[in-house]
DNA sequence: TAGATTGTTAATCGATTAACAATC
DNA sequence: TAGATTGTTAATCGATTAACAATC
């Protein structure tokens, strides 16, 4: 969150901010922001506050987005078709390499630049190209299978889609972004707004 | 997430289950459990544990995701439509009833079963509809503009995909899904797993 | 030098865990 | 009745806030 503000920031030409007007653009106190900058090995200047190129250099080498990723994406459907053509990842270093499937229907077919493979095809895929992320956009039901085959081939990292929390060994790396919860939320929120 | 466990064991038709079975699944303590379900109205049984379909039935009322949602969507783009045929939250009670862009090209133009319209026609679509959540899924850049114009006219539930914090009213009830920030976290947690 | 602002220590607050009597 | 398991209170832990000396 820190990173998109300072991006924002530095697209507006400015050079420094103090933690009590980062607090407020980001609705933290000024406390909590001095706190994290000094967590994350704090550059800042007093009488002056924080400069944003270079604070925002070090979060990028810190999140490890200076490097480049490169991702497959299992499931086309929908979304799986809208990550593989989402540019904002693109330009952040996060490359996608291909779109995998197992509907017969939908292998072969082209998605914008991608011509649909195989889930079958993803092993003989895996042991001749360095995947970093694998993209989970499909089935809750088949989800966790299809991992566990992604993780025996090497892939350590796993953006996941499909509602179900993933089951793998410790040194694997896992973010699922549940849109199902995300959306029950808001109903939550709605229903208890002041009354 | 209980919401989505409990569902899955009445799927798998188990009717009672103890906190520290469902900690186990969840990742959680048995106290977390037994802390959070006292805290939406327990209805645990000594001996037994908590009985998984009525706990269910509460959690919907609760989140208030037993009443229906009119949702429109503001961005055509991959994410917006693949959001506009995303069976889950459908048979969830939240129906897409527009989607709405401002590209002149895409405007009259049908993507499954509905059809484009501009976002000028926006004010007057929410004078004659109810709408309870608008779906932002375009440019940051346009984000809080058009956020704001909705608010205006009556609509207090976002869920914002365009990665900006949206400043709106207090009685606005607002849930960012932020996928850069998730594929940045992810990027983080790759390099900082054991070595 | 004076004003602004950091970095850090101490104080507060809230959330998680542990423990156990109550009870199905 | 005996075993299992809740609901809740107390203890622990971590995270947020406040305060202020150091310093640009």
């Amino acid at each position: 969150m820190y990173y998109r503000y300072l991006k924002q920031l530095e697209s507006e030409h400015v050079h420094f901010i103090s933690s009590t007007k980062l607090a407020e653009l980001a609705g933290l106190t000024a406390s909590q922001v001095r706190q994290d900058m000094s967590a994350f090995g704090g550059e800042g200047r007093q009488g002056s506050g924080y400069p944003i190129s270079e604070l925002r250099k070090h979060l990028e080498r810190l999140l490890g987005i200076d490097k480049q990723h490169a991702m497959i994406i299992i499931g086309a459907g929908n979304l799986g078709c809208a990550l593989a053509h989402y540019h904002p990842f693109h330009q952040k270093r996060f490359s996608t390499l291909e779109i995998f499937d197992n509907d017969p229907s939908k292998i072969g077919t082209t998605i914008g630049s991608f011509t649909i493979k195989s889930t079958d095809a993803l092993e003989a895929f895996l042991s001749q190209r360095h995947v970093d992320i694998a993209v989970l956009t499909l089935p809750a039901t088949h989800a966790q299978q299809i991992a566990e085959r992604v993780y025996n081939s090497g892939v350590r990292a796993f953006w996941n889609f499909a509602p179900v929390d993933l089951k793998l060994p410790q040194d694997a790396s896992i973010v699922s972004v549940h849109l199902d919860e995300s959306l029950e939320m808001l109903s939550y929120y709605m229903l208890n707004k002041d009354g």
